[in-house]
RNA sequence: GGGCGGUUAGCUCAGUGGUAGAGCACCGGCUUUACACGCCGGCUGUCACAGGUUCGAGUCCUGUACCGCCCACCA
């Protein structure tokens, strides 16, 4: 800010400056003023908006949330002083399984859909023994509920931690607004056969007992064993086959070699009869069998693995299921159609050993079968393989074959390849996470759940005359009246005692899967459907802040609903922030009992301390848990006060800043500034911290210390009159480069001596620095930079004391780099630090500065 | 098996072809009138390894090793 500018404000100084008390005293003040509320009186390109990860109320706040979220923050709190309408709404997670197990903890209540609704249920004091069941929305009242109190305490931390939300702007993703949102997305997809229903072999989690969706699943390495098992040949003989599931050896429907294996090849086309239960089932050719794996021969079971369900619908092959939603195995009758035996008495008999046991259960008590029945060879060899599991799942997925609805993607494949390459990353190597995960996308994505809270699929189905649900003929509501529950609510022409009878209706029973709701965040924050204003404003957006470990479920699929909604990405950045780990390199995480308590840390560093350590991650990086790095950033911001109230305590005269030491500090602020802006503008805001801060702490240790006894008026009262200029300027851009990282502590001293809130003050900029002193001043950028290294060299011929001085003069004042310091000498000879040794040996630095410059440096 | 990062001081990490850096930790000195929550100094390096390009490589290229993450078809 220009110097006149600079003099309009009194200035008013505490006592004592400290950073204790600064977060309730701001975090009041600025929401009073409205500091970060939205000004929707902008257009698009003068707005800035972000789409705010919705953070998991059920869970905890830790600190890698903290971590995170101050990313976002800075960049936030840049754009805002760059002059954009900053659009960044919070958005709370209680959508989905975490929710739902933890209410039916702490209230002691279980979800039956089949429940009607009870609007006066109030849950009992204290959870009893018996889970109280109630209706879906009843519980979902419940779950509402609990999360409302969750949410305080999040908006207190974060309030706290000092992010610039606009807390007018929030939304749940199991709010009314969500829900028509989702609902209605859905509805569209529906009409445009996007959206479609299918029973088919799904991933099946059976300790939840609902369907999974691809991107839910991870590897797990478990103990596992093969065993051996023996196939009767109809002409006599045997074939051994691997596996490691014989308790599927009753869902067995064929055998599978490759086409190509000479061992196998005279089977194909010949039927085997399975061990136990004695079925005969063929012996097939497929090329995803290997020949290096096992015996080279498998059997396909309906459904072991993936590669059963490929095998069995490329090979047309029958369903034999015996594993249960729970996870158990069914009972079946031997000898009835589907399950013919050679031998149903044997099977029967055998197969009641089984029955209604887990798998994990059945498998050891078939493996006995096997080795009385001499069919089991030699015995299990014990191995680690992964296996898949539900990533919040205790047991391995089965595969089962549900009703279930699914979203057309992969026939979006190309697109969303191009999308990814549309966006830009920070960092940029995380685009090929995305890329990896679309080329490997394997169907499309299931977006139903056998679950209770989440958002319903608003769709009813007629009830034929014979009680038989007609799925072919949906009854679906207009957008009107959404969101709708159809598990309580009734379709047109329909009335409610119809619920469930012959030829009256029946409710969709699922919910969405949580990414097919929160993949429209976007939509929710942006108003889209209530407030097409807002919406013009604020969508596309221009940053999606998220972890990198779910680029592939949120980011994903909230680039397939922008696709297909409204064709264009749904934000034009992505910051993808790494993880907080803890000494041991892990991850931090509620699992591992490392986790630290958010607002212990922000008491114990202050908030911008913890902002420090935060922002000092650079983007996508991995970043140490390390208190050391918040004292550091509490140290800064506390120098940051007393050097502001040095500046400021004796701020006369002002006047033309004409000393060459104060022209080049301005000049190389000048360019801090224009790099800080252009690094910032890249996402880079670690390094922008970074230079900042060494700049700062040579501005207090060099400079100031360096204009000290001339600002105090030792020489000219036009010397102080520079002084006192610079370091207005300085102090004024500094705590401006400083307010998106400590929010707190630059708004602190902001308020001593400008108007208004720094952080609704205009980013600096090279150009009113410089006009300051009317110009870059190359010449005095020299005299400055020499300053601090010849700075440096003094001090060690200060600490060198012992030596001979001349010979530590010598050693340490290269006379060649002194030449520029000669403005400046009046202020090195009256520096309090150095006064007491060096400027006793004056007379030889002034020969040094004598020395001519050579050629090579001029 | 495929992909992506990383490897620099005891620790955490910057380093954008041109004399190896910061902070922390450690050791020593200093009540100095903005700050002892401060200031000053010191110690600490086969820049993972091997080749190559270049006048010059921590930096660019090739390969290897190790660490981490993401993905993949569980016989």
């Amino acid at each position: 800010q220009a110097l006149s500018t600079l003099d309009q404000h009194p200035i008013t100084l505490p006592e004592k400056p400290a950073l204790e008390g600064l977060e309730a005293k701001w975090t009041a003040r600025w929401e009073a003023d409205g500091t970060y509320r939205f000004d929707r009186n902008h257009a698009r390109h003068e707005v800035y908006s972000i789409d705010t990860p919705p953070p998991t109320v059920s869970g905890s706040l830790h600190v890698g949330h903290v971590f995170s979220y101050t990313h976002t923050d800075v960049i936030a709190r840049f754009q805002r002083m760059r002059g954009k309408a900053v659009f960044y709404p919070m958005g709370w997670d209680d959508n989905g399984l975490p929710t739902e197990r933890r209410v039916q903890n702490y209230y002691g209540v279980r979800c039956d859909p089949s429940l009607p609704y009870d609007p006066s249920f109030t849950p009992p004091e204290t959870p009893g023994k018996q889970a109280v069941s109630v209706s879906r929305p009843n519980f979902i009242e419940l779950c509402t509920k609990l999360t409302v109190e969750d949410e305080r305490a999040f908006e207190h931390l974060w309030r706290h931690l000092g992010l610039s939300v606009d807390w007018s702007h929030t939304y749940a993703t199991i709010d009314t607004r969500a829900q028509r949102v989702s609902q209605t997305a859905f509805l569209r997809l529906l009409h445009r056969g996007i959206a479609y229903q299918l029973e088919a072999p799904t991933l099946w989690d059976v300790d939840f007992r609902t369907a999974v969706a691809q991107a839910e699943l991870e590897d797990r390495e478990q103990p596992g064993a093969y065993h051996r098992i023996r196939f009767a040949r109809a002409e006599g003989g045997v074939v051994e086959i691997d596996t490691t599931r014989p308790e599927l050896i009753p869902a067995c429907v064929a055998l599978v070699a490759h086409p190509d294996d000479e061992r196998y090849k005279p089977l194909f086309g010949t039927e085997v009869t399975t061990p136990l239960f004695t079925v005969a089932v063929p012996v097939k050719a497929h090329t995803l069998a290997d020949p290096e794996k096992g015996s080279g021969i498998a059997m396909i079971c309906t459904f072991g693995d993936l590669t059963d369900v490929t095998w069995w619908r490329e090979l047309s092959l029958p369903v034999r299921a015996v594993v249960q939603p729970n996870g158990a195995l069914r009972p079946v009758a031997w000898g009835s159609p589907g399950w013919e035996s050679r031998d149903a008495a044997r099977a029967q008999a055998a197969y009641d050993q089984l029955v209604n046991l887990s798998a994990a259960k059945a498998r050891t008590r078939i493996v006995d079968l096997l080795r009385e029945s001499g069919d089991l060879v030699g015995e299990p060899r014990p191995i680690t393989h992964p296996v898949k599991f539900y990533e919040k799942g205790d047991r391995p997925l089965e595969i089962i074959t549900s009703r279930q609805w699914f979203f057309k993607t992969i026939e979006l494949r190309d697109e969303l390849l191009a999308r990814g390459h549309e966006l830009a990353w920070h960092p940029d190597y995380m685009r090929h996470r995305y890329e990896n995960w679309v080329n490997g996308l394997s169907g499309d994505w299931c977006v139903s759940r056998q679950r209770f809270f989440g958002v319903p699929f608003p769709v009813w189905y007629p009830i034929k005359g014979d009680g038989t649900v007609d799925y072919e003929k949906r009854i679906v509501p207009e957008e009107a009246r959404l969101p709708i529950d159809p598990s309580t609510d009734v379709p047109d022409g329909y009335t409610q005692s119809q619920r469930n009878q012959p030829n009256g209706f029946a409710g969709d029973p699922d919910i969405m899967d949580t990414w097919a709701t929160s993949s429209l965040t976007p939509q929710i924050a942006g108003g889209w459907l209530t407030d097409a204003d807002l919406f013009g404003r604020v969508f596309p957006m221009d940053l999606r802040p998220q972890s990198h470990e779910i680029i592939r479920t949120w980011l994903f699929a909230t680039v397939v609903r922008a696709a297909r909604e409204h064709k264009s990405l749904p934000w034009t950045n992505a910051a993808i922030s790494g993880w907080v780990l803890d000494p041991d390199r892990k991850k931090m995480s509620k699992s591992k009992g490392n986790v630290i308590t958010p607002m212990a840390l922000l008491e114990e560093h202050g908030s911008d301390g913890v902002r420090y350590w935060a922002a000092s991650g650079r983007p996508g990086t991995d970043t140490a848990f390390e208190p050391g790095q918040m004292k550091v950033g509490r140290r800064l911001a506390i120098k940051i006060l007393n050097a502001a109230k040095f500046a400021l305590m004796q701020a006369s005269p002002r006047g033309a800043i004409t000393e060459p030491l104060d022209r080049g500090m301005l000049t190389a602020l000048s360019r801090l500034v224009r790099n800080s802006t252009a690094e910032f503008e890249a996402y880079d805001y670690a390094r922008v911290l970074e230079q900042t801060e060494r700049f700062f702490w040579s501005f207090c240790d060099d400079y100031l210390e360096l204009v000290k006894a001339r600002r105090y008026g030792d020489f000219t009262a036009e010397g102080a009159a520079s002084a006192n200029s610079a370091m207005l300027v300085a102090l004024s851009a500094l705590l401006r480069l400083f307010a998106p990282f400590l929010p707190f502590v630059s708004e602190e001293v902001w308020s001593w001596w400008r108007p208004g809130s720094v952080h609704r003050a205009a980013w600096p900029t090279p150009e009113e620095i410089v006009d300051a002193i009317g110009g870059e001043d190359e010449a005095a950028v020299q005299v400055f930079t020499q300053a601090q290294a010849a700075l440096g060299e003094v001090r060690r011929i200060k600490a060198i004391g012992k030596r001979p001085v001349k010979a530590a003069i010598d050693r340490a004042v290269l006379p060649k780099q002194f030449l520029p310091l000669e403005p400046a000498a009046h202020d090195f000879r009256a520096a309090a630090h150095i006064r007491d040794l060096v400027f006793e040996h004056v007379e030889e630095l002034q020969l040094t500065f004598a020395e001519p410059v050579p050629e090579s440096r001029a």
